[in-house]
RNA sequence: GGCCCCGUAGCUCAGCAGGAUAGAGCACAGGAUUCCUAAUCCUGGUGUCGCAGGUUCGAGUCCUGCCGGGGUCGCCA
C-alpha cells in the first residue's frame, strides 16, 4: 500500500461528499491536490493542500474550505487528528492502529513491496554504457553502466517493461583505424621491425597487441593476412577485433554485473540500409535539404570550408541548427545512423527511449531530440541522461589519467580492489548530473563515515538481531508466518513508529525515482532508513526497555523482530534494486 | 559568439516534479561511554539558496536577463 495514495483517495472521498451538499462546484478539478508528507513532522504525517488549490474553484476562503475538509477527514478510523494550518493547510495525524498494521502490509509483500505500476507495462528502452569497442571499459564508463542499469532496475520496479540495450559503435572511422592497428600490431609479433613511429594515429594499447597475438593464433582459414593489403583481410581483421573487444567488455559488464539484453550493431544497421530508408523518410516529408552551414561563431576552424552537404531540419524541432547527415566523402555522419538507430528502437515498440551518454555529447542532445520528434512524430519520447566525470583519489590524490596506452584505470581494476558492490554502490549516491569523487580509502572503510558500510551495516545488523534472538529465546517461532502475525499493537514507541513511517515511504520514493529518472534518491533513502535504524538501535544502549529483544516478553520480543525485518525487507530490496547483495553479515 | 549542465552551511552534497521556520554527513564545540545487541553515542550553532527582475495565495524549485565554473560547437563516435 501506498500510504500517501491512500489517504488522497480519502481527502477526494471527503472532497466529492462536499460536491454533494454543494460546498464545492460540479467538475472542480482536483488534479492538483496532493497528499505529502509536511517538511516539518511536528505538523504530522500527512498534509493536504486540497483546500488551498480548490478555494479558488469554491468561491471559499481557503481556511473556511478546509475547515470543512477537516471534519470530513476526522470521522476516519485511521485518523487521529486533523488541524487547518497556515494558509489553508490541513495537517493529518494518523492513528497508531494504522501504522502498526503497515508492518504486517510489508513482510506480507515481502520483495515487492514497493512495486509500483505508474508504467503500466509501457515499453521502455534504455540504452547504456555502449563503450566503443576500441578497447576495455575504463572507469568513465562504470558510471554510465550502473547508473543505466539502476535505472532500468528501477523501471521495472516501477511497472514499465524495460529493455536493457548497449549500442556497438562498430561502423566508421574508429573501426577501419582499429583495423589497421590490428593488422599492424599482427606484422610485429611476428619479428617485423616497426618503430613506434609506425603507429602514430592508430590504437597504441595493450589491448589491441593482445587481440593482434589472438588473431595469429586464428586457424588459417579465419586469419587476417597482414601483408596482403586486400579489402577482405580488412575486413576479417575487423570484424575480429571488434568481437574481441566485445568480448572484453562482455567479460567487464559481468565483473560489474550488468546486464545487457540486446546488443544492436551499427553496422548491421547501414549494411541493412536503415539509414537509407530513414534518410528517404525525412527526405520525402521535406526534412532534409541540401544547405550550406555558417561556420561555428568564435571558433572558426582554420580548414574551414563552405561545401553544401545534406541536412536535416532539426530547427524546425527546437534544435539550433540544421545538422549535417553526410560527410564530406559521403559516408554517413554518426549523427546519420543514430537516427536510424532511434527508429530502430521506436519500431521495436518503445514509446520511452532513455539514453545514458556521458557529459562530453551534452552538446549533441537537442539534435537527437528534435530527430525522434521527427521520426516518430510524438509517438516517442526521448529522454537523455547525461552522467558526469568520475575521479578517482587515491592517498588524498586525484588519479590522473590520459588517453595514452596503460594510463587508463579499467573498470576491472576498480572491481578487483574493491569489490562490485562497492563500485556499484558508491557510483549511485551522487545525481548523474553531477561530478563523483571515488575515494578508494573511503569507500572501503569500515566506519559511518562510509555510506556503503553504513547502510550494508544496517541490514547485517538486523540479521545479526534475528541470530541473537534464536540464542536468547530458542523457543519463539521466528519464521515468516509467525511474525506477520505478531501483536502490532505493541510497537507504540515513537522510535517505532517513526521507523514504521519512514518504511511506508518506499513505495513513494520508488515512484518519484522512477519519474524522475532519478536512482540516487533511492541511495539516501537508504541512508536514511540505516541512519534511523542504527539510532534506534543504539536507543536500546540507555533504555534497555527498547531493545529489539526482551528475553521475558515473547510476545513484544515478537512484534519487535516483525518490525526488524521490515527494515531489513525494504533495505534489501533497495540494495538488490541497484545490484548490490544485502550482507548478512560484516567481516 | 551559440547551446547544454552546474552554483544551497567552512567542506561534500540532498531538497521528495511550487508548499509552512531550507536539510544530512563531514568538520568544529561540549558532554557521555564499569552497563550493552556488532564497527561508539547524545547535544549544539551556522545560510543575502550566485545576482536582479518576473509569474502567484506561496519560488531553492518555474520564466527572463546577468555573473561565475565546466562541457560542447560540419567532415570524431
Amino acid at each position: 500500500m501506498n500510504v500517501f495514495r491512500h489517504f488522497r483517495d480519502e481527502v477526494a472521498a471527503v472532497l466529492a461528499a462536499l460536491t454533494e451538499t454543494g460546498d464545492l462546484p460540479a467538475g472542480a478539478d482536483i488534479d492538483r491536490v496532493t497528499c505529502e508528507p509536511p517538511r516539518d513532522a511536528s505538523h504530522g504525517d500527512m498534509a493536504t493542500n486540497a483546500a488551498l488549490a480548490l478555494a479558488g474553484a469554491a468561491g471559499a476562503k481557503p481556511r473556511d474550505l478546509a475547515g470543512k475538509i477537516a471534519e470530513g477527514l476526522r470521522r476516519l478510523d485511521s485518523v487521529a487528528a486533523v488541524e487547518v494550518a497556515g494558509p489553508g493547510f490541513i495537517n493529518i495525524r494518523i492513528a497508531d492502529g494504522f501504522w502498526q498494521r503497515r508492518v504486517a502490509d510489508i513482510l506480507a509483500t515481502g520483495p515487492a513491496y514497493g512495486d509500483a505500476d505508474i508504467g503500466r507495462g509501457e515499453a521502455v528502452n534504455v540504452e547504456f554504457t555502449s563503450a566503443n569497442p576500441t578497447g576495455p571499459l575504463h572507469v568513465a564508463h562504470a558510471r554510465g553502466a550502473v547508473f543505466g542499469d539502476a535505472l532500468a532496475a528501477l523501471l521495472e520496479k516501477a511497472g514499465y517493461a524495460v529493455t536493457r540495450e548497449y549500442y556497438i559503435n562498430d561502423w566508421g572511422g574508429q573501426i577501419d583505424i582499429l583495423a589497421e592497428s590490428l593488422l599492424k600490431r599482427m606484422r610485429q609479433l611476428r619479428g617485423e621491425a616497426l618503430p613506434e613511429e609506425a603507429f602514430e594515429g592508430l590504437y597504441p594499447g595493450q589491448d589491441v597487441i593482445d587481440a593482434a597475438r589472438a588473431a595469429l593464433d586464428l586457424p588459417p582459414d579465419e586469419r587476417p593476412d597482414p601483408d596482403s593489403g586486400g579489402e577482405e583481410d580488412r575486413i576479417r581483421a575487423r570484424d575480429f577485433a571488434v568481437a574481441w573487444m566485445m568480448d572484453r567488455i562482455r567479460d567487464d559488464l559481468a565483473a560489474l554485473g550488468v546486464r545487457h539484453d540486446v546488443f544492436s550493431s551499427e553496422r548491421s544497421l547501414v549494411e541493412a540500409g536503415a539509414v537509407d530508408t530513414v534518410f528517404a523518410d525525412l527526405e520525402a516529408r521535406g526534412l532534409i535539404y541540401t544547405g550550406v552551414l555558417d561556420p561555428p561563431k568564435g571558433k572558426r576552424p582554420d580548414d574551414w570550408e563552405e561545401r553544401p552537404q545534406s541536412l536535416f531540419r532539426a530547427t524546425e524541432f527546437g534544435d539550433d541548427v540544421d545538422r549535417p547527415l553526410k560527410k564530406s566523402n559521403g559516408d554517413w555522419t554518426y549523427f546519420a545512423t543514430d537516427i536510424a538507430y532511434h527508429r530502430d528502437k521506436w519500431n521495436r515498440g518503445a514509446g520511452l527511449l532513455i539514453d545514458v551518454w556521458g557529459a562530453d555529447h551534452q552538446g549533441y542532445i537537442p539534435r537527437m531530440k528534435a530527430a525522434v520528434e521527427a521520426i516518430a512524430q510524438g509517438g516517442a519520447t526521448l529522454d537523455v541522461k547525461v552522467v558526469q566525470l568520475v575521479r578517482l583519489i587515491r592517498d588524498g590524490a586525484v588519479v590522473k589519467m590520459s588517453k595514452r596506452a596503460g594510463d587508463v584505470v579499467t573498470v576491472r581494476e576498480v572491481v578487483d580492489e574493491v569489490g562490485k558492490d562497492v563500485v556499484r554502490f558508491v557510483m549511485l549516491t551522487r545525481r548523474n548530473d553531477a561530478p563523483l569523487d571515488f575515494d578508494f580509502a573511503r569507500v572501503t572503510e569500515q566506519s559511518k563515515d562510509n555510506p556503503v558500510f553504513y547502510v550494508q551495516y544496517a541490514h547485517a545488523r538486523s540479521h545479526s538481531v534475528f541470530r541473537q534472538a534464536r540464542d536468547i529465546l530458542p523457543d519463539l517461532d521466528t519464521g515468516p508466518a509467525s511474525l506477520v502475525n505478531a501483536d502490532f499493537s505493541t510497537l507504540t514507541n515513537e522510535g517505532e513508529l517513526s521507523l514504521i513511517k519512514k518504511l511506508t515511504t518506499w513505495p513513494r520514493v520508488i515512484e518519484n525515482a522512477a519519474e524522475t529518472h532519478e536512482p540516487h534518491r533511492i541511495a539516501f533513502y537508504l541512508y536514511d532508513i540505516a541512519a534511523d535504524f542504527h539510532a534506534h538501535w543504539n536507543r536500546g544502549r540507555d533504555e534497555p526497555d527498547l531493545r529489539f529483544i526482551r528475553p521475558d516478553e515473547p510476545s513484544l520480543t515478537l512484534a519487535r523482530l516483525a518490525l526488524v525485518k521490515a527494515v531489513a525487507t525494504v533495505i534489501a530490496s533497495g540494495l538488490v534494486l541497484f545490484g548490490v547483495a544485502p550482507a548478512e553479515e560484516m567481516r
